[in-house]
DNA sequence: GTCTATAGGCTGATAGAC
DNA sequence: GTCTATCAGCCTATAGAC
């Protein structure tokens, strides 16, 4: 019984797997939060209670260790996001169900959205050309939606292209935000802004199957 | 007659003024691409065809340079949108003014995306509490317009904090996603997705005000 | 597989000449 | 105000013991 509770087994002395898990989670957290070069290999061996030769040992340094933990990250998201594709169900009832899954992959993966974003900011300067497939699949997924909720006359004709940029744009920036408006704000004596995210989620939904609905054009211009 | 031209005026020897000018827009443009840990003075410098020790002379140092510029950003940012608050159009019309403003925001100072998503990404480590203020009055802008559609009656009942995390992630996405969505996809040989900005604001304008405003219930559920 | 010790490179800052 | 030369600190990677 070596893998029956991988997330949170107790690290043993010797346990090469644990190690090498122990150390993509401290990596995760820390690179989602400060960025590559703001994260040194200590710090990450600190988190992961092993020593940082092993980063080199195990993943060949520390920008091997960063292209292992954006492999799983999206390489896992992508595999999520196959069962929309199976799908046949009308556009809107697929682009909430789209949603819904952000939420749910997010919850797993708290540092998905910030390493989406920062991987967008610097031009995808550390994402593998193997790997640039399974980051596309999050915007492929909503383009396809689109694409068919036009099709088939369910959504008003709009460009999938810019639709899928402001639906991944906020649901991204959503849970990126979340340190800053719980921690910051406060600092600042303001109060903070922090909703679930389930409400935050079907704000996004209702408010794009509305906006992407047929209807007679809004009320003033 | 000295600042006629601020922006592409010539550098001079022992200019003081146009020596900080030409390092605060080289650090805007290499902090917002890879990040305060991922820029050394001397590429600053460099950029700015300046001496690497100027950037401690005149601000301090690099942490110096990147508040200064975090301060001129936010701060022009803030006063763009001061114009807003003094208007009293209906809603729709301010939400659409307000994207609009937002282009043309972007196209004066197109490091303002990515430094806003990178300070938010961090916490707002590195963004000083009397900066703040302008920070959030991006937030502050859509809120208080949504705010306004609610209590006229022109948008249905939506939770004005929620709304305006969504439209600005979805903005900010956008303009920071250019360099990826340009570079990343022709590399791979994908088709760029590269829609003039101006496409991509009248999509979102229209989406939101669509999506906020009353109507029948959304067609399938 | 893990750990210690160290090498080697790079970076930000500054003293001092101009 | 600007520039050169230099230094101290930090950081990643690795050789070699266990």
């Amino acid at each position: 019984m070596r893998s029956t509770a991988p997330p949170a087994r107790p690290r043993r002395p010797h346990d090469a797997e644990a190690t090498r898990e122990a150390l993509l989670a401290a990596g995760a957290e820390l690179f989602a939060e400060h960025g590559f070069d703001g994260v040194t290999v200590e710090a990450i061996a600190g988190r992961a209670q092993a020593n940082k030769a092993l980063i080199s040992y195990h993943f060949g340094g520390k920008a091997g260790l960063y292209s292992a933990i954006l492999s799983a990250t999206f390489g896992s998201m992508a595999a999520d996001l196959e069962a929309l594709r199976a799908s046949d169900r009308p556009a809107d009832e697929l682009l909430r169900e789209f949603v819904r899954l952000v939420g749910a992959m997010v919850a797993r993966r708290p540092s998905l959205p910030r390493m989406v974003l920062r991987e967008v900011l610097s031009g995808g300067e550390r994402l593998h050309d193997r790997d640039l497939p399974h980051f596309l699949s999050l915007f492929g997924a909503v383009r396809s939606i689109v694409e068919r909720g036009v099709r088939t006359g369910r959504f008003r004709k709009v460009d999938p292209a810019l639709t899928h940029i402001g639906l991944i744009g906020s649901l991204m920036f959503f849970f990126s935000t979340e340190r800053f408006r719980q921690q910051k704000l406060a600092r600042a004596g303001l109060p903070a802004i922090a909703p679930p995210p389930q409400k935050y989620l079907d704000h996004v939904a209702e408010l794009m199957v509305r906006g992407l609905a047929h209807g007679p054009a809004r009320p003033g211009r």
